[in-house]
DNA sequence: TTTTGAGCGGAGCGCTCCGCTCCGATATGT
DNA sequence: ACATATCGGAGCGGAGCGCTCCGCTCAAAA
């Protein structure tokens, strides 16, 4: 699945593939910006691609969509793998991968969810979500397991923190970047487990995967 | 200013007076959910009154926002100095007005900023923006003499803090306070002058109120 | 009790702006 | 040079918005 790599296309159909990428760069750009009322012409206008193209290879504004959330999902888990082998420390690699989520991709980070919520749930859309919740756990377990990641915070608080990082401000998208990154490191300093004279604890329960299904179209359990 | 009291007002004019606390309410928590772009009958609706009414009241959909916009603003002026009256730690005051910031003022927060950008910047706001500015820069100062807030964070982040914290997500309004109350506990915990053995830094410059006019329609400087 | 009019609710007008389609122009392979 | 696959963007149909208009309600004056 997903494959771009058809050996080497020439000609109109390199142009083609190209254009794919084009708009689901664009469209994450525009979304992110826009949510999900974004018109479908800016899109292509920031993808420099005609509204005839852009509707023959998705039928409909909603497949579009669909196509840039499964992407975006596959591209988190490649992410997390990537922090998960290339980080031997349990906490580097936590902090790699949320470091990652929000500068690699676009100005709007993940935003799987924003757009989530609208979207029915595909088997495909199961199965991304399905792995992702499985590399995060992974993720967070590690860094459990090794007593530096404070003990009430949960793998699903993970997706719930994302979402929060990646709030739309009226400033440039790279100074919009920046700045998540500078709340991300309040955020890690938080989350190292609190010195034994300075106990600190979460309020409230923690979320879980269930209640998150709308925002994440995951299965639940 | 915003004087609600006139003497005792009965009959109709006191359903007048009941009226636009209802709406207020209700444009809050309308505009929290759905943005700028939520329909002003919905609007109606929920304070259940009619659309007449309402735009006997406010002429516009803009000045309306712009009335809420300025309660909401004088709102954490007060809680503000109450927090800095009633505790006498810097940092029980500065804890304090996050956390009353975040759950008093219904479900969406302070959520100044999400309609800011559009509004104009009336003498009023500008006044009221410069109040709520100085008393920021209070707790703020006064929790720096003390040294138990980070160095390096300033009262321009507040308002972007806040708007990181006020994120929409798809669960109920209740659950959706007590996440954002959640992870302020996270912040909290990040903006406590780390220990001298594992200092940490944040990234980045810190804002500054400039860059911040439009979310804000301060004076700047 | 009757009269009165300020204040109320909500149906609907006019308009903006969207998703999507259609088709002439353009580029490629033979 | 021809045939054809692919491109771009003007325009169509309709959804949904801000706002107005008007018949009704009901507290207060007579």
């Amino acid at each position: 699945m997903g494959d771009t790599q058809t050996g080497r296309p020439r000609g109109r159909r390199r142009e083609a593939d190209l254009n794919d990428a084009r708009l689901m760069q664009a469209a994450r750009e525009v979304f992110a910006e826009q949510g999900w009322d974004a018109p479908v012409s800016e899109i292509a206008r920031r993808a420099g691609i005609g509204m005839g193209s852009l509707y023959r290879r998705y039928p409909s504004k909603e497949l579009l969509a669909q196509r840039m959330r499964i992407v975006g999902m596959e591209q988190l888990v490649t992410q997390a793998r990537t922090a998960l082998t290339e980080e031997p420390d349990p906490w580097a690699a936590f902090a790699r991968f949320l470091r990652d989520a929000l500068s690699a991709q676009g100005p709007g980070g993940p935003l799987l969810p924003l757009v989530g919520g609208r979207l029915p749930a595909t088997d495909e859309i199961v199965a991304a979500a399905a792995q992702l919740r499985a590399v995060l756990d992974d993720l967070v377990a590690g860094a459990h397991r090794a007593g530096v990641l404070r003990a009430d915070f949960t793998a699903a608080d993970v997706p719930l923190l994302l979402e929060h990082l990646t709030a739309r401000i009226p400033v440039t998208d790279e100074r919009a970047t920046a700045l998540h990154l500078r709340y991300l490191d309040v955020i890690l300093a938080g989350l190292r487990t609190p010195a034994a004279d300075q106990p600190t604890t979460l309020q409230g329960p923690a979320p879980d995967w269930a209640e998150l299904s709308e925002l994440w179209n995951a299965p639940e359990g």
